[in-house]
RNA sequence: GCGCAGGUGGUAGAGUGGUCAAUUACAUGAGACUGUAAAUCUCACGCCUUCGGGCUUCGGGGGUUCGAAUCCCUCCCUGCGCA
């Protein structure tokens, strides 16, 4: 079972140290949980994304479900085992696939809005379906990406999935609600949501009387309820009500950082704070502190390595985009404050050229340094939590 | 010297009388990407523009035609073959 020990709350702000005690091992948050989608770090091994600093990662249960299965998982040894990675994980619970494989694909966006204004017609209102997944108060019909075939997972599905793959959180399985969605539409979605959470807390056991299963993994409940301050608030203080060792913070922010962080407002209140939040899918730079100082413990994002795929570095002086020619005759580190291997050991002109030879290590580099980049970033963070500068 | 084939925008390479400022690819430049159907996608790429359009281009020069990258003449250059 998990145990979260908050060490040090900040008098500044709603940040909160803490040393998230898994059955694989120690988190010490707040802390980048960077994204192992098919139980890879794209393009890096296990021993190298530890070696990136990585101290917990999480994969998903739709992907694997589909590709090799949790049957072949569980053989193994379960995800830990089958991945070589005997530090702490998560899988994320396929909620996130209602949304990128239903609207987002549908209208080409992400979850977080920003401005695009080619979709400022655009409007979710409370009956409309995706395209290519069916959404019922049940669960949700997919088709799988890889041949078409229909497949069904709700809450039950979801967790027994989870379960099989063995990591130390799993996530409840709920619906992302996308941008352009009406009060109406998200209203319904967060019902279902709620709904999903009770059966996810009913089928993978309760802690007061925890299955055997529970007392090895622990289950974070989700809230959603989009940009709209009463349905994140009952969204909060329901999801909170159930019997969860942790929550995740899901579904679309609003448009702005001011919004995220507002959002953020109207639900940590609600919260036990003696339990761990994580926050989906956020995490450039320029989020983290902010929240951090909201009271998010643990949040996963895909900019370092997807990033790094399409040639982008992160570094202290801004990102660097490698795909530039200037950068072949740049003689100098990514960054020269960093401390990681690849800075130590190659030059931007050398990467740069891999980068437009298409040089499958071009992509190693960039993901290696970008993580170890935003992991001692994110470690930067704690410190000012310790030293009260946050 | 003769014969044949060619010379098109940064490169390769389409186009063979009007719909061509010229298909396409690559290169170049700009932008996007936040619980990963993502080593992807979008845009620009002769010059100028009040974004309506205007101007100069397809080896050089000349010609035919209402109109030429496309046809004719000539010169220059490249490749192959024969001397």
């Amino acid at each position: 079972m998990i145990k979260f020990e908050i060490i040090k709350k900040s008098k500044k702000s709603g940040a909160r140290l803490g040393l998230l005690k898994t059955p694989n091992g120690l988190v010490e948050t707040p802390a980048l949980v960077p994204v192992a989608t098919q139980a890879v770090v794209k393009t890096l091994t296990s021993e190298e994304a530890k070696a990136a600093k990585c101290q917990i990662l999480i994969a998903n249960t739709f992907h694997l479900h589909l590709k090799p299965g949790e049957k072949i998982v569980k053989t193994s040894g379960g995800l830990h085992e089958f991945m070589n990675w005997s530090w702490p994980l998560m899988t994320d619970s396929g909620g996130f696939q209602v949304f990128s494989l239903g609207f987002g694909h549908d209208l080409g966006v992400g979850k977080v809005m920003g401005f695009f204004p080619g979709h400022k017609g655009a409007v979710i209102d409370k009956n409309a379906q995706p395209k290519k997944v069916r959404i019922t108060s049940q669960g949700v019909f997919f088709k799988s990406p890889i041949n078409g075939e229909e497949l069904f997972i709700g809450p039950k599905e979801s967790i027994k999935i989870q379960e099989a793959l063995g990591a130390d959180i799993i996530f409840a399985f709920d619906e992302c609600t996308p941008p352009f969605s009406t009060y109406e539409y998200v209203k319904k979605a967060v019902k279902r949501t709620h709904d999903w959470a009770k059966i996810c807390v009913d089928v993978h056991g309760n802690p007061s009387s925890p299955r055997l299963r529970r007392a090895r993994q622990a289950l974070f409940g989700i809230i959603q309820g989009s940009k709209f301050e009463d349905l994140r608030s009952e969204s909060a203080k329901f999801i909170n009500s159930l019997n969860f060792d942790g929550f995740g913070i899901g579904g679309d922010l609003g448009e702005t950082k001011k919004d995220m962080a507002k959002i953020l407002s109207w639900i940590t209140p609600n919260l036990d704070e003696k339990k761990p939040r994580h926050m989906l899918g956020i995490g450039r730079l320029d989020d983290m502190e902010n929240i951090i100082k909201s009271g998010i413990d643990l949040f996963d994002c895909t900019v370092p390595t997807h990033y790094g795929r399409r040639g982008i570095a992160f570094t202290n002086s801004g990102e660097l985009n490698l795909n530039k020619s200037v950068f072949l005759k740049d003689k100098k580190p990514l960054d020269s404050k960093c401390g990681c291997s690849v800075c130590q050991n190659y030059k931007r002109n050398y990467i740069a050229h891999l980068v437009k030879a298409k040089e499958i290590t071009a992509m190693r580099l960039l993901t290696f340094h970008n993580l170890y980049f935003f992991n001692t970033f994110v470690e930067s963070l704690r410190q000012k939590i310790k030293n009260n500068q946050i």
